[in-house]
DNA sequence: CTGAAAGCGCTTACAG
DNA sequence: CTGAAAGCGCTTACAG
């Protein structure tokens, strides 16, 4: 087992001293370093294959170059997109990214956050999850940067990159008022999250007071979607009035409930009008094209990003409070 | 801008050394310290919210407790499982994980490792690219622990965890053959990466040389997938003798190519059968219950991680080559 | 039962 | 143009 070169073995190779290779290395051209002493002790770290260690940097500099990533679970694609994006817009800045996953709990939320502080990240980018305004709230008093994404919390004044979800709910449901459907359903998850709750306030103000009755909203819990989706599209399709269309809040309701709807032989949209929120590659794959309200995923990672790193390099910067419009897709946007 | 709490101001506030401090905080139970004196450390440091610096430990110990993991790309589910199940995995033990795309390109991966190595990670886990093989040398030469997940270079003498491809490849053929069908063809990447080449042994050794001729096999390339598996299943089915199955050598082949048959009007399995390699939840989504060869990717992913584990432990333990089976499953494994 | 000292690998004023 | 020294926050023999 070799040992790892550091600055110390180059420096006796060099006959120099460990600080005069540490100047060469890293690059600060105004070092003062003559010419000839800088090239050999470059050469020598060629030769043995120097890797500067940047644990040993972070120590010194109180920066670990590290940001935090804490999402619901990594292993759902609107995440995992979201990670893949944040990876490489914090790549280009040289910082590396740690994530966890809350699973929408915020006990585990808490412990990522402390365990993630351990390892001394400069920053957080964190989907927050219902109950987690303590966590954040501490993460304020103890001035470490963070900004939230896809959610956030109205009560507590932070940095946020989210999208317009009321507009985006309104306009859905517009849309398909526009196609003329009169009673319009929405599938929703039962939670105090913000997010969700502009959707369905978007969706009832659509259809306004006249129209709108409590029967149409239908909210499921985030652990037991599989069970009651199905229970909640039986509500809107197979009662008295059943609804010509029904309007899904995410991804992953639509996914479930338009798989149930197939089981009901209901045809989409023949049968009934359908948008989800969020567009992911499972609908490219449905037998008629969806629509869909789609999300800049890709612009809101790349924001939080650029939010985060600005507010590690400047404490004091104001709060950035960021909204992205939705759009709403007809068919695959990918094609 | 507080700052941190270090032993140095819990040692300061007690009185005492931060020696002392450090052995009580350790919870080195045989230190020695006077129950008195370690009851007031561990008040004060929990009042200061003493938080131990993971890197300061690091440079200490010359173990970052930490893995790096490097995937094709983090926004394909199949990775972004895995990614969940070493996440949960690693922490169990107390490391973090610090993921990485590589795009199935061999400079980024190498670029990754670089970057990584300096981030000191411990050691790790690493779905090769084509052509990765020179750094995957390296890696040995330098004695840095790591498992090859997913693939492996049957030339290197490397731990690894994978499934029996070939073996998954026969069986799945064997069963299309069982079930009627003649002609079998089979949708492949254009890769010398040794999962392929086994998945498409197994194919072809399952049909037979009678039977097996070069035109049932249509391979794509990684970068070209949306243009080229058209082109590859119109081989397959509009020629002379169109075939009567297809064998989908990956889950996302199987995506597009289904969607495309879709396209063509072609019903499954009326008019063609079909098996993919890999279950998603795309496929719960069909508007028939499919046959999957079915990866058992979360003992793949546990196992790449105790193995990973047991080498950064014991560099000297003798490497682990594992092959896990995967199976043939008909519908959705979730039902 | 407790502390002084060295060291992990680096950076950065400061002095010469 | 170059080096000695202090320090980042921690651990760990060693001495007392």
């Amino acid at each position: 087992m070799k040992k790892k070169t550091s600055l110390k073995d180059i420096a006796k190779e060099a006959g120099v001293s460990i600080a005069t290779v540490s100047y060469v290395l890293s690059k600060q051209e105004n070092s003062g370093v003559s010419q000839e002493v800088s090239d050999r002790i470059k050469d020598i770290a060629k030769r043995l294959n120097y890797r500067p260690n940047q644990i040993a940097k972070s120590l010194q500099s109180g920066k670990s170059q590290t940001v935090g990533l804490i999402v619901a679970d990594i292993s759902n694609p609107f995440f995992a997109q979201i990670a893949r994006i944040v990876e490489d817009e914090a790549k280009k800045y040289g910082y590396t990214v740690i994530f966890g996953s809350s699973d929408e709990k915020a006990t585990k939320s808490h412990d990522l956050i402390k365990f993630l502080l351990n390892r001394q990240v400069d920053g957080f980018i964190i989907t927050p999850t219902e109950g987690s305004e303590g966590q954040i709230e501490l993460l304020k008093e103890q001035n470490i940067p963070f900004v939230l994404i896809d959610r956030y919390f109205p009560s507590i004044d932070t940095n946020y990159v989210a999208i317009d979800n009321y507009k985006a709910a309104f306009d859905a449901t517009k849309k398909l008022m526009e196609n003329g459907n009169k009673r319009i359903g929405m599938v929703a998850y039962s939670t105090e999250l913000n997010h969700m709750k502009e959707r369905i306030q978007g969706h009832k103000d659509a259809l306004g007071k006249g129209i709108y009755d409590e029967s149409l909203l239908q909210e499921v819990a985030f652990e037991r979607i599989v069970e009651n989706i199905p229970k909640a599209i039986n509500n809107l399709v197979k009662g008295n009035e059943p609804v010509d269309a029904i309007f899904f809040a995410t991804n992953t309701l639509g996914v479930i409930g338009l798989k149930y709807l197939n089981e009901l032989k209901l045809q989409v949209p023949d049968d009934i009008a359908v948008i989800v929120f969020d567009e992911s590659e499972v609908f490219h794959f449905f037998y008629c094209p969806l629509t869909y309200v789609k999300q800049p995923l890709s612009d809101l990672a790349k924001k939080a990003v650029t939010v985060l790193l600005n507010h590690i390099k400047n404490p004091n910067a104001k709060l950035d409070k960021v909204k992205l419009n939705a759009q709403l897709v007809i068919g695959n946007s990918s094609n």
